[in-house]
DNA sequence: CCCATAGTTCGGAACTTCGGAACTAATGGA
DNA sequence: TCCATTAGTTCCGAAGTTCCGAACTATGGG
């Protein structure tokens, strides 16, 4: 199997960051790599709220994540490690990834209603 | 003419400011309006860096970063004079346009091998 | 060797973006 | 008034992207 690529720190533009995380779900899956630090398997992310992700989709969003330079994975066996890139991402572009997690985060309401709107789906 | 729509500050979305500004294009121009004040006239940004866009393009481009939320566009005769709402949206998500801003200025490398000429700035 | 598990790839339908041509709206001049 | 000009919008087809089910590949255990 092809080996994970990643792009080396000094390429990692800022439209391919902004683009990554424009996509909610996305944002989501980087929030909890973040917050635990490292995930373990990428099924461990079968679900964003209440709605679950497909695992080609999954799939799909990791390498999204892992190429645009927001995460590193590693094959562990038949699993795949995540971590964030948070600190390299940080000192190229200072406050952007806090700047857009914030965002994320302090937009309650629109969770809310999104989560309203899918529950009443 | 179907009057311009603007969201109120609070319907602003993160993913519609990510998703408005993961386009160089767009983000070069919304950081034209923001250095600027303001900018009369949609065709006074005909063109980024080196590249001549289109008027339905160019149009396209202004809707999005209206819907978005980040700028403020008001009919003046036969011109479009377009201001950026970045005190609003700074209050809404602090930092967050700091942040982009700011990585798309520090990415300079990467512009000038865009643009391949770069002679002028 | 076979099975289960974890992820990737394929491919088609649905959606989005791009840009030329045709359009509308306001203004200025004859 | 009528026509020309300028500024921007809308339409629509081609090209590109995203989504996700199904088929596939890789690894480890029994």
């Amino acid at each position: 199997m092809r080996p994970l690529f990643h792009p080396a720190i000094e390429d990692v533009r800022p439209e391919a960051i902004l683009h990554a995380l424009a996509d909610p779900s996305r944002a989501a899956i980087f929030a909890k790599i973040m917050r635990a630090g490292c995930v373990e398997a990428c099924s461990a992310v079968s679900a964003v709220g209440d709605r679950v992700i497909p695992k080609s989709s999954l799939s799909n969003h990791f390498k999204v994540l892992r190429e645009a330079g927001l995460i590193r994975s590693e094959r562990h066996g038949v699993e795949v490690r995540n971590h964030s890139r948070w600190t390299e991402v940080e000192a190229r572009f200072p406050g952007l990834l806090a700047g857009i997690i914030n965002a994320y985060a302090s937009d309650i309401d629109s969770d809310v209603r999104a989560a309203k709107t899918a529950a009443s789906q």
